[in-house]
RNA sequence: CGCGGGGUGGAGCAGUCUGGUAGCUCGUUGGGCUCAUAACCCAAAGGUCGUAGGUUCAAAUCCUGCCCCCGCAA
C-alpha cells in the first residue's frame, strides 16, 4: 500500500498532514519532539502529533537531537521511501537529507520564497499580506531554500486571525501532500528553483512583540492583533497589563495618542494614525471581557476613560 | 513542589493590609418624562461574600485544607 513513509512533525498545523498520508501510505514511524513540560503545573504535555499518531496507533519516536549517536541508525533501520516534514522543529543533517530513496519533502505555510523561517503565517498577517498559501518542496541543507513542487495559494481576508489562516493552511497542506507523494513515486513532479531575490525571513517570534505601540498605525496595530493571538498576545500597559484580545482599526477617527478613550459605545486607542477599537480586552490574572463590561468594571474600581498608557 | 492574580446579588469590579450594619457601574422589574429612544428621572427586587473547618463577643476581611478560573513562564 503506497509508499513507506517517515513522518516528521510537531504542532497541530501537522496534524492534517499525518492524517492524509496515514490513509494512502504506510507510516513506518512518527517523529515528534519529546514531550515537554509546559501549563502552569509542571506537567508534561505530548505533542500534538504524538496525540494523533498514538490514536493512529503508529510507532512513535522522540529523539532529543536527531543527531545524537544510535538515531540516524534506528532511523535507517525503517527502510523508509521518502521522509516528509512538517513543522518538526529540528533541522535535518545532510546524511538525513539524503539516505531515504525518494529524499525528504516538507510542507512549508507560505509562498516561498515568501516567508521562509519559523513564523510564517503570524509574519504574513504581520505585513498585510493579502495572500498567503502552502509549499511543498525539497528539503535541503538551507533552511526552507530548496526547489518547490507545488503550491497552493489562498486569499487573506480583512479579518483572518492567526488561528483562522493556520487552520486554512493546515487543510490545504493536507490536501497538496499526496499529490506531492504521488507525483514523487511516477517522478512526474517538477520542482521549481527558489527565486533568491524573493526571499523573506519570518523570524521567530518574541514576547517583546506583544506591547503595542501607539507610535504605530491603526492598521499596523490591527494586524498585530490578528498575528499575535494567542501566543504572544498584544498588549498594553494601564498600570496593569491590560491584553487586547480582539480589534479592528478605524483610520476615519482620529483620537489622543496613546490614550484609551470612548466614543460612540467603542472603547479606542488613539494611534498615530486612526484609532484602533478594543472589543475584547482581558486584565492580567482576570477572565476576557467586553467593552461595556470593561467600562462598568473601570467604574467599579473608581477609574474612567480617558486612560493613558503608561 | 516553576512564579503570580482571582472566585463578592444576572454581568464586570471595589471593599480584605488597619475584623464590627455588603458598595460602584451595568442589567432586570415597576413608575415618570418624551413625538420618540439603546437617552434622562424616580423606585424596587435580587447576595448564607467559591467550599470545609479554625481563631474571635463579632469574619467578605485573620489562619488552615480543598475545588474552580486566569496571567506569566514553555
Amino acid at each position: 500500500m503506497g509508499l513507506r513513509v517517515v513522518f516528521m512533525g510537531t504542532p497541530q498545523f501537522a496534524v492534517p498532514s499525518l492524517h492524509a498520508i496515514s490513509e494512502k501510505h504506510q507510516v513506518l514511524g512518527v517523529y515528534t519532539q519529546p514531550d515537554r513540560s509546559v501549563g502552569r503545573g509542571l506537567s508534561l504535555r505530548p505533542s500534538a502529533v504524538k496525540l494523533t499518531a498514538l490514536k493512529l496507533g503508529l510507532p512513535v519516536f522522540q529523539p532529543e537531537k536527531l543527531s545524537l549517536p544510535g538515531e540516524f541508525e534506528q532511523l535507517c533501520d525503517l527502510r523508509p521511501d521518502v521522509i516528509v516534514v512538517v513543522a518538526y522543529g529540528q533541522i535535518l543533517k545532510k546524511n538525513v537529507l539524503n539516505f531515504p530513496r525518494l529524499g525528504c519533502i516538507n510542507v512549508h505555510s507560505s509562498l516561498l520564497p515568501r516567508w521562509r523561517g519559523a513564523a510564517p503565517i503570524q509574519w504574513a498577517l504581520l505585513s498585510g499580506d493579502s495572500e498567503s498559501g502552502v509549499s511543498t518542496m525539497q528539503l535541503v541543507e538551507k533552511l526552507d531554500a530548496g526547489p518547490v513542487f507545488l503550491q497552493v495559494k489562498t486569499l487573506i481576508s480583512e479579518r483572518e486571525t492567526f488561528q483562522t489562516l493556520h487552520d486554512r493552511l493546515a487543510e490545504i497542506g493536507a490536501q497538496l501532500v499526496l499529490p506531492t507523494l504521488l507525483g514523487l513515486e511516477e517522478g512526474s513532479l517538477h520542482s521549481q528553483v527558489q527565486d533568491e531575490s524573493q526571499v523573506k525571513y519570518a523570524s521567530r517570534l518574541t514576547k517583546e512583540m506583544e506591547r503595542l505601540d501607539p507610535r504605530e498605525t491603526a492598521f499596523s496595530l490591527d494586524c498585530r492583533v490578528r498575528a499575535l493571538n494567542p501566543w504572544p498576545g498584544t498588549s498594553v500597559q494601564v498600570g496593569e497589563r491590560l491584553k487586547i484580545r480582539q480589534a479592528q482599526f478605524h483610520p476615519e477617527i482620529q483620537g489622543p495618542v496613546g490614550k484609551i478613550f470612548e466614543r460612540t459605545g467603542m472603547v479606542l486607542l488613539g494611534t498615530s494614525q486612526g484609532s484602533l477599537e478594543l472589543i475584547r480586552l482581558q486584565w492580567e490574572g482576570k477572565k476576557e471581557v467586553g467593552p461595556s463590561q470593561f467600562l462598568n468594571g473601570l467604574k467599579g474600581r473608581g477609574q474612567s476613560l480617558p486612560l493613558d498608557l503608561d
